[in-house]
DNA sequence: TCCGGAATAGGAATGGTTACTGATCAGAGT
DNA sequence: ACTCTGATCAGTAACCATTCCTATTCCGGA
């Protein structure tokens, strides 16, 4: 299973002319383990169980690696790092205001959207994010 | 004409329960001269022009008052510190990322995103922030 | 095996933003 | 107008996510 997953990794690394260093894959790894939306602080503590030498600036690297050939996906909200994550399809995730957890929004789809935004602007728009916040369900029931 | 935005503006802080004072007035005249999307500190700068004394923290403080009461939106792309905006409908906004400069998107309708949105998360939906980013016609030439 | 460029560890630096503190201000009530 | 009290401010230090720097290590190809 991750073997599949391996080999899409390995042709993208390959095809772009980076290397696939260990480092990077316990990046990926750390993405996988950490189930949900990691910040690079979070995979760093991932990663270090590991490998306690790995340095965060290391993370930060490979994560930015790992975005340019399209491996992993960024969004960042205000008042909070960025966040990382292994679905590169276009989605919606949506981020509670209070404790801070990330989670994905299903069912909504958004390729018009684009579209009508190409046809209405002279720039060439390479990137499109779409940021949500709100409660989550037991923050809400909180207070 | 300049005396009916500030009627209403008055109108905002009465009901807030905050103070419309001088360093406030004075940001919101700034918003209108750096006619565009103003970064916290081209504000800082306008403002400067006439208060020397004025601290960017002020600033800041202010921005944040007059967001929370409705009179100003900020946007935030990442690499690029926070914009300000004295448009507080829902509209779209692009950057260039070579740039820097941001313009606005018209005539895209973004009321059903956010419909849809509410009707796929069990999170109460606070903010919805699309953020775009592009190379701008005179960019694009260059590069 | 050896070489050269890419990648890394470790830590310092950066930049936007917030926090802190004592001084100042606004405006409600006299 | 005067006073009082909490809000606001100036100035500056601190914060934190991220990037930058440099010497060392690694990797893949000749």
């Amino acid at each position: 299973m991750a073997g599949t997953l391996e080999q899409d990794i390995r042709e993208q690394f390959r095809r772009s002319g980076y290397t696939l260093t260990s480092q990077r894959r316990a990046v990926l790894e750390a993405l996988e383990e950490a189930n949900g939306h990691p910040s690079a602080e979070d995979i760093y503590l991932i990663v270090k169980k590991k490998n306690p030498r790995v340095a965060l600036g290391t993370v930060y690297q490979a994560l930015s690696v790992l975005e340019e050939i399209g491996v992993v996906d960024s969004k960042h909200w205000s008042e909070s790092p960025t966040r990382y994550d292994l679905n590169v399809q276009p989605h919606l995730d949506i981020r509670c205001a209070r404790c801070g957890e990330v989670s994905e929004i299903p069912s909504v789809e958004l390729g018009e959207l684009e579209k009508r935004i190409r046809s209405n602007t002279p720039y060439e728009v390479t990137r499109t994010t779409i940021v949500v916040e709100g409660l989550c369900p037991s923050c809400r029931a909180v207070g």
